[in-house]
DNA sequence: TATGAATGAGTATTCATTCAT
DNA sequence: GATGAATGAATACTCATTCAT
């Protein structure tokens, strides 16, 4: 038998799950404590115990879905070795447009707020938050990144990738102002040139 | 005593503006369909004569301010004259992003969902949007964008606007992760560069 | 152009249609006399210089259905010529019974309440009743009828249509206690014993 | 403190007693959710963790209802010790017949729609259902039902009960075609010839 | 007669949250 | 820690009815 630490986490794993399966299935508002909670296989009370309220839920599961995606945004950028730092960008965005278009259901839930993981203390952090550090990374040996500070690579990457996903919510879920097929070349082209 | 198609119109502008100010000072989810009939001075039944529910209400309310917003950014840049499109497109930003730092409120209703009013039949319309058409008018007489189609231009803008609201919310509301201030000179420049 | 009462007759009829329609689809409770007016093409309060509310237009098609029904019934039982007194009977009992189970939709709203046009004024009324006075005349020549009363008969035919429609309701709408065909042979000697 | 499952009894009986009283002093519609469990002594929402809707609980009110007089009759008829198979059924029929002229409240609430206990495994069930059997008892020993099935036996007097109970319904509360008792020896006379 | 905009009382239903066990 | 029965505040929404035109 597990001791109680990790028996609480299971507990916890299990509520996150069943809210991440239920805000896809019938979205937030349509989704009730109790719902979640009979879902985990556990009692409503027990919901309490381990989140304040419905937002914090959300939250956490925001947190985590964001991370997992920008995640798997930066290993396929990674994956094509020496490359120019736009090539890699571009490469982020093309996993993270393409990750939304196939789960709509995800971009529903997260709409146009994915987040990159908070980076306070970013420059001489002790502990480096490996997400944010890994996309600086990108710019390393650019002879044209070369000059700038490490903030300023991490908010013009945050504000091409908020473009991004915005974009992929318009075009996507409503549609708006054409397909994200249409949007791409665009949105492409803005990035190579803005860095 | 006024035709009634009149008197519709101006119960369905009281409720928008009833909407619009508990909206504001509320928000949302605080603000009951009954706040909002008794504010504009009509019976709850009356409401659903105009709007099916509160949503529909919210996304009429969202259209009129995303164009009124617009709207004004687009005078203050047609009022620099004769400048290049960079900076006809730098001064919507600029307008729109002190607008919404002023008026917390509002970026707290709208979030990250401005929104162009609909742009169907952009080349050749008869009937022109005038909106649309005032933003893609910067571009006219500009090298830089000669070569580009209508469309091409209106989609750029629309993603780096996409991008300056984005960012907006992320750092006024959010505060996240800088202060709106130290977030500019990257948008600018992303801007500029994008152009 | 036709004269105002027949405009009137007109109105009438479409609103007890519309209701007819309405009331078999969805159910009486679940139309409303604005469902009533708009598929009848009239203004809702127009409803009211007709009827004065649900009840009373529900009143006027079950009475309506209930006749023509039993009219149709009588019919058949005559179409026989020359048979006793309890083979008329059965054969309305049958044609109701046959009706009700293949128009479910009209014994769901009729339920267990079919009824006979009012009998008042049965034994010499100055102007006979026509459904009443022909089942009545079912009995005429027929020996083991001869000593009731008219009465007698009509209040006898009245009780056994009643149970055949209750044990419709029963059978058809909540199955129970069995099939309707299994009931029939019961239903039917209790019918020819008690004439 | 009594055990919870005992509580909970406690609390369905209260809502079950609550709404039997208004139903039958006001009327169904005329009573809200509201009242009955205010009455009960619960919270409103208690309500819903025991009925679905106010339909719910009518239908246990009227499986209650019908249960109750139906036993009682048989009571009255077992109370005649031996008799004839027709004149228990009589008894049984005159118990419900004055029962129902007495309650008109109650006459209100059930209308045409007394029913039996759901009788499945009529035949050679285990376990008894103690209403249905003791009916069928009626006939055991009487020469004139002895090539009849259980299942014929409790199907006539279901029709028969049926008709009893709808005549009451028209004579009592429509007063349609005659009074109850000028309908009595009708009623009786088919009941007797028919067994 | 006919209209249909306006009314607002009336009610079902949900659900976050608590707390005794 | 865990449970789940109980709570009751909170609100959306319907719809019969009226009445000025």
């Amino acid at each position: 038998m597990a001791n109680v630490q990790e028996k609480k986490q299971v507990k916890r794993q299990a509520l996150l799950d069943a809210a991440y399966d239920l805000f896809l299935e019938r979205g937030m508002t349509k989704t009730s404590i109790g719902d979640i909670a009979s879902r985990a296989n556990v009692a409503k009370g027990t919901f309490y115990l381990y989140f304040s309220d419905k937002d914090a839920i959300l939250r956490a599961l925001l947190g985590r879905i964001s991370q997992k995606i920008l995640e798997e945004a930066c290993s396929a950028a990674e994956a094509l070795g020496e490359v120019p730092f736009a090539d890699k960008i571009l490469a982020v965005a093309d996993y993270l447009i393409e990750y939304l278009r196939r789960e709509t259901l995800v971009l529903r839930l997260v709409q146009r707020n994915l987040e990159w993981p908070s980076a306070t203390g970013l420059e001489g952090a002790d502990e480096p938050l490996h997400l944010v550090r890994r996309v600086i990374e990108f710019g390393k040996g650019c002879p044209e990144v070369e000059g700038r500070s490490e903030k300023e690579i991490y908010y013009r990457i945050t504000a091409l990738v908020s473009m991004c996903v915005s974009m992929c919510y318009s075009c996507i879920i409503e549609k708006r102002p054409d397909t994200i097929d249409n949007m791409k070349p665009v949105l492409y082209d803005i990035i190579r040139r803005s860095l």
